[in-house]
DNA sequence: TTATCAAATGCAATCGATTGCAATTTTAAT
DNA sequence: ATTAAAATTGCAATCGATTGCATTTGATAA
C-alpha cells in the first residue's frame, strides 16, 4: 500500500515549471491566452506527477459546480420504487448526455432530499441545477425551487402549466395510438389500465376516450382500472376486476409496461389467452418489454432523445436563456401481445 | 420570477445574529461547544432566510466532501448497458444506503471516467471513496486506484485475490444451490448458461461442475454456452444451440435473470414447454423475476443488504480502519420455472 | 470581594484555484 | 536602432467556511 502523503497542488505544478500559479491555471484550462508550447508542457507535467484540479477549490471560485443533480420525485405512498426500471432507464440516459456535456450527475431522491430543493442543492453550490424526473401528484417542490429562480427542467407531462419547462412523451398522442391500435384489430371493449390521477397518466387517458369517442364507443367505468404503477397493483386490480366481472373485456391499454406484465400474469393465470381473448398494450418499452412471451406490444419513449433534450435545455438554462416544454415523439411499437401474424 | 441576486453567506447570517461567524459556523454544525439556546437561535435564523452553508468552501476548508462515487463498471464490449437492471438496482439501493450516513452519491460509470479514477475522483477532491459496481474483465484500474490509497469497495467475485476489499455473494453457494436444486428435481442433462471468463460467473460455474460431480454426472461440454450478460445474446445462443443439437438438454440454469428471460423466450417460441420439457433457474431475482410466466425460480442477490454492507465498510476505510472482503448469502427462491405443483 | 475554573465566543490564518489588471517579453514595422 | 502593437506571463485579491488558540463571560467557592 503506496501512501503518498504529499497532496501535490498547482502551486507545486507551477514550481515544477517555473510558472506563476496564475500561469499553470490558465495552462491546465487550455486557455489559449498562454503559449501553446508552455500549455503542454504545464499538462504533461500535471498528467506525469498524476496531478488533478481541486474542484472544491475551483468550484469556491468560480461559483459554478459542473454538476447536475438529478431528483427522483417518488410518490412515497405509491411507493413506485427507487427501482423502478424505467425511472432508472433514464437515470442511466442522462448520465450519458449529461457526461458528454462535462457534467458530472449527483444523484437524489425525493425521499432523501426533503425540503428546499433549491436551498440544498443550489444556494449550496452543491449543484448547477435540478433535473426531476417525474412530477409526481405533488409538485410544489418543483414550482418552489423554480420560483426561486433556480435552473430546472423536468421530466413529465408537458402540459401541466407551469414555471419551468417540461420534457416529455405526448401522452395524449400515445394514449390515441395504444387505444386506436386496439380498436383497428378490433377489440371493443377496451379496458384502461393506470391511474388518471397521475398527470402523465391522465393525458394517456384522455387519449383513450378521444378514440372511444371518435368511434362512437361508449366509455363504460367499469372497465377503467386505477392502480398504482407497478406491477404488483395492476396484477392485484386484473385479477380482482375478473373474480368480479368475469371476462368482459377484449383489450387491455395499460399505462406502463410493468401494469401491462402485471396484467398479463393475471391473465397467463387463468389462461386466458394473448392476444386471441385479451389483446395487450403497454407502455414505454423497457427493455423486457420484447422478451416477454408474447412480445409486448407498447408505445416507445425514446428516453436517450429525451435525456439529450433535458440536457440541453440545461445547458441552455444555464446560460441564462428562457426554454420552454418540449414534448418527445412516441411510436407505437407493434408485438405479438396485440397481433396474431407477425412476430 | 422572483430573482435574489444577494447569495447569503455565513458572514450574513452571523451579522444578523450578533455573533462572530466562528460561532455561526459551529452552531449551523450543532457543535455543542455553543450553547444550545445561541445555536437554536442562530439554526432557525439561517432556516427562515433560507441559508445553506457553500458545500465548496466548507470542502475545501475540511478535505471532505462527503460525496461517494459509484463507478459503474462496464465490459465496454460486451455492451452490459448501463440500462442493464440488476446493476441499475444496485445503484438506487446504494443511493438509500449512503444517504442514510449523511453521504451523497456521484454517479459516473467506466466508459466516461476513463483513466486514472484515484486521480479523477479524489486528488481533485470531488469525492472521499470510490464503490465500483462490477470487477469486469479487467480490473486494473481498480488496482491502480486501490495500490495508490484510495479508499475503494468493489461489488463483485469476494475470492479474487485484490488489494481492496470486495462486497458479493456467495457466487459459489449460488452455483450449487441452482444445480442442486434442478438435479434433485430430477434433471440430469443440465446446461450452463453464461461467460464463466467473468470471474463471478466463473464461481457460478464451479459451483455446477461441483454439483454434478458429487452426483457423478460428467460434465458435458456441449452443454456449457458461453455467451454475453444479455437477454438478447442468451435468447441467441440458446436458440442456435437448439438448432445444432436439437432438445439434448433437460435444464438450464443461468447465470443472471436478464438470460435467463432470453433463454425462456427462446424456448417458448419453439413451444417447449417449462417446466415439463426443460427447467430453468436464474440468478439474481431482479423485480421482474417473478413476473414471468412461468415465474422463474432463481438465486437471489440480496443487495439491499449488500449495499449496505458495502457502504459499512467504506465508512469504515474513512476511519482509516482496514477492512476485508464478505460474501452475502444468496437464497434460492423457488418458483414454477423449475417445478410443477406449488406456486 | 476575589480567585478559580468552566463555559461560551471571537480572532485570524487557512484550504487551492481563478482572474482583472499590470508588467514584461516578443514581434513587426519604420 | 527605436517604437508601437501584440503576445505572454505574473501579482495579489478573492471565493466562503472551519478551527486552533486566545479571550471573555459566567458560575462557584472561599
Amino acid at each position: 500500500m503506496l501512501k503518498k502523503k504529499l497532496k501535490l497542488t498547482l502551486a507545486d505544478i507551477a514550481r515544477m515549471a517555473n510558472v506563476s500559479t496564475s500561469t499553470a491555471s490558465r495552462a491546465l484550462n487550455d486557455n489559449p491566452l498562454i503559449k501553446a508550447s508552455t500549455r503542454e508542457r504545464i499538462q504533461s507535467l500535471a498528467k506525469a506527477n498524476n496531478f488533478s484540479l481541486n474542484a472544491a477549490a475551483s468550484r469556491l471560485r468560480t461559483q459554478r459546480t459542473k454538476v447536475i443533480a438529478v431528483i427522483l420525485n417518488l410518490d412515497q405512498k405509491t411507493e413506485q420504487s427507487v427501482n423502478d426500471p424505467f425511472l432508472l432507464k433514464v437515470v442511466g440516459d442522462l448520465n450519458q448526455a449529461l457526461n458528454a456535456q462535462g457534467y458530472e450527475l449527483l444523484l437524489s431522491n425525493s425521499i432523501m432530499a426533503k425540503d428546499n430543493w433549491a436551498n440544498y442543492f443550489i444556494n449550496s453550490q452543491r449543484a448547477d441545477g435540478l433535473i426531476v424526473i417525474g412530477q409526481g401528484k405533488h409538485n410544489d417542490q418543483i414550482e418552489d425551487a423554480a420560483l426561486s429562480g433556480v435552473p430546472i427542467v423536468v421530466w413529465g407531462d408537458v402540459n401541466v402549466s407551469t414555471h419551468y419547462p417540461v420534457v416529455g412523451s405526448d401522452n395524449f398522442l400515445g394514449g390515441i395510438a395504444a387505444t386506436q391500435h386496439l380498436f383497428s384489430n378490433g377489440h371493443r371493449r377496451i379496458m384502461f389500465l393506470g391511474d388518471s390521477g397521475h398527470s402523465e397518466m391522465r393525458a394517456r387517458y384522455e387519449g383513450y376516450c378521444k378514440v372511444l369517442q371518435d368511434n362512437h364507443l361508449a366509455l363504460d367505468s367499469n372497465l377503467v382500472l386505477p392502480a398504482d404503477i407497478t406491477s404488483h397493483a395492476a396484477y392485484k386490480a386484473v385479477s380482482d376486476h375478473i373474480k368480479a366481472n368475469g371476462l368482459n373485456f377484449d383489450g387491455i391499454f395499460a399505462v406502463s409496461d410493468m401494469m401491462a406484465i402485471g396484467a398479463l400474469k393475471a391473465l397467463k393465470e387463468r389462461y386466458i389467452s394473448i392476444p386471441n381473448d385479451v389483446a395487450l398494450v403497454g407502455f414505454d418499452d423497457i427493455a423486457m418489454a420484447e422478451l416477454m412471451h408474447p412480445a409486448l406490444t407498447t408505445i416507445r419513449q425514446d428516453t436517450k432523445r429525451a435525456s439529450v433534450v433535458m440536457v440541453d435545455k440545461m445547458m441552455s438554462l444555464l446560460k441564462g436563456e428562457t426554454v420552454d416544454s418540449s414534448a418527445i415523439d412516441i411510436k407505437l411499437v407493434v408485438r405479438r401481445s396485440s397481433t396474431f401474424g407477425a412476430e
